[in-house]
DNA sequence: CGCAACATGTAAGCGGTTACATGATTAC
DNA sequence: GTAATCATGTAACCGCTTACATGTTGCG
């Protein structure tokens, strides 16, 4: 599944601009499958191109034609199809594991840095889903809540795990550990 | 961090040929990082060139010369700059969470299926990380202990949630649950 | 005054995947 | 006999990232 189909996915919510798309890739998708402009724009026309989606262009002064996509029957078959696929991937790409199988080669410093800032990003997603639990998270569609509350459990058992066994490779600063208590 | 990067890091665990580092990818490095021939040899070649790697040649009857990389002085400077990285990125690209996302447009049974098939696979992480448990994890270097309970711990989480919340996305068949207790 | 948000797009480049090509040895 | 293991590599392709290009409106 590309960005093509995951666009196509986001239409059957409701019509959207590419840019609304972008926005919708950086907060219930941000955690699973990344998106830029570069891929949604050229994805949208091709969807456009193939008859999946339709267009109404809006005028605006100032500013580009705003183009309103809506997912036609024919996207609605294609959509079907591509989610048909019993065994969808789920691959993770880790440099920051990857760095830590090679600790031994980094200072106990740099070890430390590196788990400290995969700590802060996992609380910026930790914030995260919690604004979506004060918004309307219960009005979601199941899929997407599964899924959220999908991430939250694995980011979760990711900060766990860091903070009990961050001693297996680097020493514990036991003085940083009870500092701000 | 690319594969050249992993390929000069894996050297600092003892030599190896482009096959051997293949196995590791599909071993201890499979959940978090793939590779495939056509990324590692074209790798091995670049590190050569760039003097990061030396390489020992060893004919062999009927097979291709087994070519045997080992890091140099300099692949081992280069790989402490690489690692010097203190925000390594950590990204997940799953088209199980996205399906899931657009399962109203999914049968109950697709949608069932879809859960099956990444508990399956689930469970072919754990029997594989309960292996390298059996076999000379205590021996390992820190890092790769750390990196493995890592794995653990994720998949670990993301079994149990799939099984504690499969109702909110399909129908809970009590005869499949109790069927073979 | 400057920055963020709105809004669309192109083009070069890069890195990885997939398929192809070859072929002996060993274990079942 | 046939499949898996050992062993190396190339080349086309594909999809995504990054940088670039443009310009208004509104808020602080």
């Amino acid at each position: 599944m590309d960005v093509k189909t995951v666009c196509l996915g986001m239409l059957t919510e409701g019509d959207a601009t590419g840019y609304d798309l972008k926005k919708y890739f950086e907060s219930t998708f941000s955690h699973f499958f990344a998106a830029g402009y570069g891929s949604i724009y050229p994805a949208l026309a091709a969807l456009f191109g193939e008859g999946l989606v339709e267009c109404t262009e809006i005028s605006q002064r100032g500013k580009p034609n705003r183009k309103v996509y809506r997912i036609t029957d024919a996207g609605t078959e294609h959509l079907r199809e591509a989610l048909s696929d019993p065994k969808p991937s789920h691959k993770l790409r880790s440099e920051f594991l990857a760095t830590l199988c090679f600790a031994h080669m980094m200072s106990d410093e740099q070890v430390d840095a590196v788990l400290d800032n995969r700590l802060e990003e996992i609380a910026r997603y930790e914030a995260m889903f919690d604004e979506y639990e004060k918004a309307g998270l219960c009005q979601w569609p199941p899929g997407k809540r599964f899924v959220c509350g999908f991430g939250q459990a694995i980011v979760n058992a990711a900060k766990t795990y860091i903070q009990e066994n961050r001693d297996l490779v680097v020493p514990v600063d036991h003085d940083q550990k009870t500092a701000h208590g």
